[in-house]
DNA sequence: ACGAGTGATGTCGTAAGCTGACATCAGCCC
DNA sequence: GGGCTGATGTCAGCTTACGACATCACTCGT
């Protein structure tokens, strides 16, 4: 028999994740979660660097595998399609009904708190920063390549919210490619061009 | 003769901005910032919600500043043309020998701290928030508005950036006007069109 | 001019987040 | 068997943040 209950840092999210569901997020404490856990609120801080960090473990799962989608787009499709693309696959892993119940429960909270959102909101630069890594792999210009992110990043955001608040979540991929058509749309549209811009 | 020293807020923020300059954002307490202003830790705390909150207290003014430049615009301008034209007039502000060393400063800090880098994203956030409201305002629809302040935001993140690294800072509106004019090149650039898109 | 009220600040106490230093002890390796 | 390792526990302490209450110069109405 093992010395302890296995999988200590797996106990301490589901813990908080039922508890800041139950109770709310700022009602609970690190005490409150390790002891869900059956552990000290020391172990906790061993398993993550503070409180809030506890709900972003998917946060790298998530970047490797959209950097492995770009790194396996065909190479001549633009950047844009190229991220397009990865983040429509990325997000075919929680088209089930299990994993749509977590990613809203946790959109909810994330929302709700200020604290998370900022956390999440750092999580998506990183994000970003990593695209520039996959892109400028691919041969990108770096400069390029970080206009490319920034971009993929807000089609990213607007797909996902507009999926995450559809009344039964489907297609993820579907509001993803929409959402970057309606970018082209709005980027390409120069003025109805009543008058011609000066030079 | 007053019973207090005026001020206390500004007091507080440049007590703050020069200790964490002299010796670091993490090794100075509020404590010590409410010290050199000759206040109290609790006062520090009625006027800034939280310890990063006193390098913020310029968001205000620069959402103020951006949402009348967009109410202002005329109306015909297309939505992504109105905010890069806002973004750089309220730059413009940042133009003079003072003001730059403080910008370049902060920017230091913010960058080195992912705890002020949080914040700094969530108010940027919000000003993109704000900027949807804005854009309603004139007319333009939900979706839309949405999809253009957040082009607009990586508008003006890029060139900020661009501007604040490049080795002496001039022509704000300038790198603003350039990003986006690379955001509509590289939008619009459906690929070099090798084979046709399905459909 | 005087007493009540106001508002910025101070004092005190405390909960919660987070960290360093050291202790414990089952299981593994030699 | 004995020592090492690594996950966990224990303890003490600092910092952040906030509620409750005290203080007291200034103001205003009468």
């Amino acid at each position: 028999m093992a010395r302890w209950e296995p999988d200590a840092r797996g106990r301490l999210e589901k813990a908080a994740m039922d508890l800041f569901i139950e109770q709310g997020y700022e009602r609970t404490t690190v005490g409150d979660i390790a002891a869900r856990a059956d552990l000290t609120e020391r172990t906790f801080f061993r398993y993550f660097a503070d409180k809030r960090e506890v709900l972003f473990s998917g946060s790298k799962d998530l970047e490797k595998m959209i950097l492995d989608h770009i790194a396996a787009a065909p190479r001549d499709l633009p950047a844009l399609d190229v991220l397009a693309a990865a983040y429509a696959a990325a997000g075919t892993g929680i088209e089930d009904r299990r994993a749509i119940e977590y990613v809203r429960a946790r959109y909810a909270l994330v929302t709700r708190h200020a604290d998370l959102q900022e956390r999440e909101l750092i999580k998506l630069a990183g994000l970003t920063a990593a695209t520039v890594g996959g892109l400028t792999a691919r041969g990108v210009a770096a400069p390029t390549a970080a206009l490319a992110a920034e971009l993929g990043m807000a089609v990213f955001k607007l797909g996902f919210e507009r999926w995450a608040t559809s009344r039964t979540p489907r297609d993820f991929a579907g509001h993803v490619r929409a959402a970057l058509a309606d970018l082209r749309a709005l980027a390409a549209a120069p003025p109805p061009s009543r008058r011609p811009r000066r030079a």
